[in-house]
DNA sequence: CTCGTTAATTATCATTTGATAAGCAAATCC
DNA sequence: GGATTTGCTTATCAAATGATAATTAACGAG
């Protein structure tokens, strides 16, 4: 297998996830809740607390859009947003009891479905999917890989 | 491994890949295109000739805005239409010239980006990393998958 | 202390995207 | 052969998103 021929792979294989994500999702994403925003709560839901920059950053956002994505959020009342004790220009993002409940319901009827996807596989298969899942992660989608590090 | 523990896996997993597939795309996509524009010259390319209907379908757009958005690249050259023989109403895609010479570019600075990424692992880990694409691809990617298939 | 930088906010604007209604021609069904 | 369905198109509207400039407050270096 050489890079141009994993290349293709991975091209297919990008595409393919982005698909599958997007058929588990479509219907998830609660009304008064537009995608971005669902964007900004999953990530928050898997990484808080966060800060500002960090949402900026991993969702592709400039800060004044996250910021005002944001502030709608915290005005629907599905955020928090706190002080950080050490710098204080810096605002961390948490769900409120509110949000966290409607994404534990988001991810449930996800679940749901994944689970029906990998419905049939024996434990040993489930066994090699995790360790493939663990696998690429660390070699190919690790966000924070630098090509120098 | 239980189906939970897979599950959280998994939504890590998808997170990764978009963010990571955005870093590698980020600046790729031609001016005079938008990004939901890149999306179907991507699918396009990989998967040419298609419909309007596979390309409303796996680019989850509704047929009018996928309609609109084709009728723009077609006009930009990009891309050409072209009447099924079997059935008349039926529009295949395929690129033009230029469009295939401009994903071609894209796809190859894409390539350079995703080689840096893999840079430094063995061949034997470019082997594995192989095995898991196409065992992901499979079992739990696979966008045609139905839970009862 | 001052200067430059960082984190975030507000305001504003253009563009993109999503959604809907209406229509047409070709195919299919009875 | 008339009714229905499919594949696609056009037009239009509202909403979401992206981009930019200007501002504030806090931090950090010298």
């Amino acid at each position: 297998m050489d890079q141009s021929e994993l290349f293709r792979k991975f091209v297919d294989f990008t595409a393919a996830v982005h698909q599958v994500k997007h058929k588990l999702t479509r219907d998830i994403k609660l009304d008064s809740v537009t995608p971005v925003q669902y964007g900004i709560l999953e990530y928050v839901a898997v990484s808080q607390p966060v800060t500002l920059s960090d949402i900026s950053d991993c969702q592709q956002l400039s800060m004044p859009n996250a910021s005002r994505e944001l502030k709608k959020l915290s005005e629907l009342g599905l955020c928090e947003k706190f002080a950080a004790a050490d710098d204080r220009r810096k605002q961390y993002v948490r769900l409120s009891a509110k949000g966290q409940a409607m994404m534990d319901e988001a991810f449930g009827r996800v679940e749901v479905r994944f689970k029906e996807r990998i419905r049939g596989a024996s434990d040993e298969e489930l066994e090699e999917i995790g360790r493939a899942l663990e696998l690429l992660r660390s070699k190919v989608f690790d966000p924070g890989r630098r090509p120098d590090g």
